[in-house]
DNA sequence: TTTTAGTTTAACCATTTGGTTAACAAAAAT
DNA sequence: ATTTTTGTTAACCAAATGGTTAAACTAAAA
């Protein structure tokens, strides 16, 4: 592993679990077990780095949404694809939804900036697939949005509110995983039942 | 308004938009329009003028849910209920549910503190609720767990990732208010459609 | 009218923090 | 073999930041 890769790694992980305003250079420089220096040396600066590890994080989900929401799979397999896909994914990388929502909250400057590459998530083919399999009668009436909002929060929420929803509900750790790998498919049967003719 | 509070209110302000981490003593002394020793003054610490605020916040939000957790009503009417009272509460609260997963996130030590607290959210009644229902043949069979949380999911989602899911949905701030206006009914609707028999 | 207790401010302090520099080492290019 | 480029470190720096202090001010109690 290159002293590059160290550090980014070593960001990823301190920024991930501090956020930006709680990380420390010095931190970061102690987990990459190099001298600060580096870090300035290969990213310039704190926001820099930053900037690195957020859009690295960011477009590491993007795609795979996209794959997902553009392929030609019906509705009703993208979304058993999409809840399976995404939680398998997040078990492996617990900490970047709460990082990317954090951050995004914290400074929506960044949301231009992050949205305007191609990798972003868009939604658009799978919204006008909703609306067709409306009008043919398939799937209930509503406004589609809606529905992809629901699909995203059940995934995504108990991700991102991790520490409160293990608090709230009296989850373990280790029940929390089993919980998980059972939300696969209850999002899936939930989402479906509201929604099927 | 007294000093105190201008302080108490100013500092809510400014940590709910930038977390503990981000927040600075110097802003919020600023923003509340008095001498930065008077925090110190008032509140000793930074740390005990986020306790306060951080505190707060919280118990503002749990009891109203234990209120419609614990009612007589039927489940149906609770998650009526439960979603229309969350969304416009925090309709006027914007950054309350952000800050709250923020910080518990970033400062799992708070989680044992706050949820000591009798005002912490206890669906203990709700769950056993819910599976009674289920013996009755009311409403399908389940984990209860797994149907709170989406519907918590439904409700906090939005206004968690407020920004993000504003971006990604391409939604302008004042179609978010009507969006989040229509979802009182349509989180209700779902729900209630994934899960009766 | 004088105490006294609480309130407020400007100036100050120590530490932390992001960032720089200059010397040095190792590897690449000549 | 020697120069040049790249990588690495320890020491350092200026600004920011949480916190303190001592004096001034205010208003109510004595």
């Amino acid at each position: 592993m290159t002293t590059e890769e160290k550090i980014f790694n070593a960001a990823r992980s301190v920024f991930q679990q501090k956020g930006y305003a709680g990380a420390r250079m010095q931190e970061i420089a102690d987990e990459a077990g190099i001298n600060k220096a580096m870090l300035h040396y290969f990213f310039r600066s704190k926001e820099q780095l930053f900037k690195a590890v957020f859009l690295n994080a960011f477009y590491q989900i993007a795609p795979q949404m996209n794959e997902i929401f553009n392929s030609s799979d019906s509705l009703f397999i993208k979304i058993e694809k999409f809840t399976e896909n995404y939680i398998s994914f997040v078990k492996k990388n617990r900490f970047l939804p709460a990082f990317i929502i954090q951050e995004m909250n914290n400074n929506p400057q960044f949301v231009k900036e992050v949205l305007s590459n191609e990798a972003r998530p868009n939604p658009a083919k799978l919204i006008k697939q909703v609306q067709e399999e409306m009008e043919k009668g398939i799937i209930k009436t509503m406004n589609p949005k809606q529905l992809l909002l629901d699909i995203f929060s059940m995934t995504v929420f108990p991700f991102a509110a991790q520490t409160l929803v293990k608090a709230i509900l009296e989850i373990s750790d280790e029940e929390f995983e089993i919980f998980l790998e059972e939300r696969k498919k209850h999002i899936t049967e939930q989402i479906i039942n509201a929604i099927k003719r």
